[in-house]
DNA sequence: CACGTGCTACGAAGTTCTTCGTTGACAATA
DNA sequence: TATTGTCAACGAAGAACTTCGTAGCACGTG
């Protein structure tokens, strides 16, 4: 209840983490290089970004060397648990099992996934102890 | 792919949206009753939130009275597609099954919910026509 | 008819988000 | 050493979001 909490990303935010998901901490030119096949972007606008996120706490900062090294916080399943979260309350009524409802009924979930997610559920049973 | 496409609702923008998928067509007046009580606002916000909402399409507007009535424009059930869509896309890589997953790590899946969820994997097994 | 009430429209202010140019420090190199 | 390149730090500008005050219109009642 006390845990530092970190305020949701943004979308130019969450794209960043992404970055550092993949390929692990990394430099502001490494990600503004990643983030620019995408998205074409100005350096300083990677960084700005990254600088704020910092100012957040979504991400930490290695300063040793000049060329400073970012990294995120939180990781990807703690985060996209937050997102779930979030989501679930604001447009589901705190209703998880709706939400997964809305989620298989889209496209994006293939043959393969709905397997994948069955697995899942039936792993899941009697399992009830996860932590944030 | 040609369908007028209506802008993700912002935070604000979707507490509207719930109020009118619970109540149905409603007034200003009986919006801001409604969010008035969570979350104390004047009425001229949830004027001005409504206005902009219509100028979006997010809803509609019926002026045929003096007394304006609004009606949600996509269903509460297209919107949560919409909303998990876009937050599988830039949350989770486009895996639809991760967020599942991530869903079922939170507290808020309960033991009845787990259930719930199950029985609609089960019922989906062959299923596949959904429209948007 | 005058007045109070309820409603929409409008504008504006404060905040957050996103983007980028400029500056100054430091470093590598010619 | 002078020049060129790389980097972080700022500041600022513009867009989107959120909030609210004020104005003006319509309606009912005394």
């Amino acid at each position: 209840m006390s845990r530092p909490t970190t305020p949701r990303p943004t979308d130019a935010e969450l794209a960043i983490l992404r970055v550092l998901w993949d390929r692990g901490a990394s430099t502001v030119r490494q990600v503004h290089e990643v983030l620019s096949r995408t998205r074409p972007a100005a350096y300083t606008t990677a960084l700005k970004l990254l600088q704020i996120m910092t100012e957040k706490g979504l991400v930490r900062r290695d300063e040793t060397d000049r060329t400073h090294i970012y990294h995120a916080r939180l990781s990807e399943e703690q985060t996209q648990r937050q997102l779930v979260r979030d989501l679930v309350d604001r447009a589901f009524g705190g209703s998880a099992s709706k939400l997964v409802l809305q989620a298989l009924a889209t496209r994006r979930a293939t043959a393969e996934e709905l397997g994948e997610i069955r697995k899942l559920i039936e792993g899941r049973r009697e399992v009830r102890d996860e932590r944030d």
